[in-house]
DNA sequence: ACAAAACCCGACTAAAATACTAGGGATTTA
DNA sequence: TAAATCCCTAGTATTTTAGTCGGGTTTTGT
C-alpha cells in the first residue's frame, strides 16, 4: 500500500504555494526549484488541482498559481483526493456496479467491514488536517 | 493508494481458515474453491503467513493449514502486515538511513506530519479489529 | 510589435510493481 | 506406492507509475 508521488509531491507543492503565494501568483519554476520537482511533472499535478478548483492560474509573464481559497478552508484530504482520486485502498466489489456482484462467499463479504473501517479512518484523518495548520507550522520552522 | 491482492485475498483466506479450521487442517484446495483464488497463488500467501507464525501447516494426505493461535488473539493488522509488509503508505525520506536525509525544504518536512498521522490511523484501525470478531460475524451471516 | 515568461495539453516511454502461472520437489498416509 | 498435500523458485504478462517531450496559447514589458 503506497501513496504515489502524485500525492506526495503534490501536497508538498500545494503547501509551498500556500506559503509563498499569499500576495502574488507563484510560478511553477520557483516551486520546482524549492521542492526539487521537475516543472513538467508539476504541470500535471497543478492541472489536477486546478480541475478540482483548489488553485487558480494566471497566464503570461509574472503569472503562476494561487490557492483558490484560504488555506484554513482546504483540508489535506481535498488536496490528496484531487491528486490521487479516491483514497480508498480497497474498493468492495459489491459496490462496483459494472461487474456482477459476487459477494457469494461470506469470508469475502465479512472482510468488507475491514476495508470500510480502513477507508473511513484514512478519510477522517486527512479531512481533519487543514493546509492552514501546515503553513503555520512551516513558517514557525524557518 | 491501493491494497494489493495479497492483502485482500490473504485476509479472506485467513478468515476462511479460521472459520473452517477449528478441528482439522484445511487444505488449500478447499479454500481455493470457496474463495475463488488459485491454489498456487494461495501457496504464496500462506507461505508469508506461516513465516509470520500466524498459521501452522500439516503435510501429506489430509493435511492443510490451521491458525496458530486463537482467532481472538490475532488482529487484522497482524495478518495484513504479514502479507503486505509495512502498512505505511508513505515513508518519510528523513527516516530512511540509506539515503542522505534531505529534509531541506520546510514544505517537505511539514508534510511528514500528515504521513505520520495517516500511517498511525491505519495501523490503529487494523490493530483494533480481531479475526475472532470477523469469524463470529461470518457465522452469523450463514 | 515581439520576445520572453509563463501556463496548457496530449502523447509517449522506461522502469517498477503486481498478479499471477509453471514446474518440479518433499512428506505423509491409506 | 500412489495420491494428496504442502513447499519452493523462477519466470512472465499486465498494469501502474513516474516521469519526459514537444508542441501549443496567453500575457506582459520594452
Amino acid at each position: 500500500m503506497k501513496l504515489s508521488t502524485k500525492g506526495r509531491y503534490g501536497l508538498r507543492a500545494f503547501i509551498d504555494l500556500a506559503v509563498w503565494g499569499e500576495e502574488e501568483p507563484v510560478s511553477l519554476t520557483s516551486i520546482a526549484e524549492r521542492q526539487n520537482i521537475s516543472v513538467s511533472y508539476l504541470e500535471q499535478l497543478m492541472a489536477k488541482l486546478k480541475r478540482a478548483g483548489l488553485v487558480n492560474s494566471v497566464r503570461g509573464v509574472n503569472g503562476g498559481y494561487t490557492i483558490a481559497k484560504p488555506a484554513e478552508e482546504i483540508s489535506v484530504g481535498d488536496v490528496l483526493r484531487a491528486l490521487e482520486g479516491d483514497l480508498a485502498p480497497v474498493e468492495c466489489p459489491g459496490l462496483d456496479k459494472s461487474k456482477a456482484t459476487q459477494c457469494d462467499s461470506s469470508a469475502h463479504c465479512v472482510s468488507k467491514i475491514v476495508w470500510k473501517r480502513i477507508n473511513d479512518s484514512i478519510n477522517d484523518t486527512v479531512d481533519s488536517i487543514y493546509i492552514g495548520e501546515l503553513v503555520k507550522e512551516s513558517k514557525r520552522e524557518q
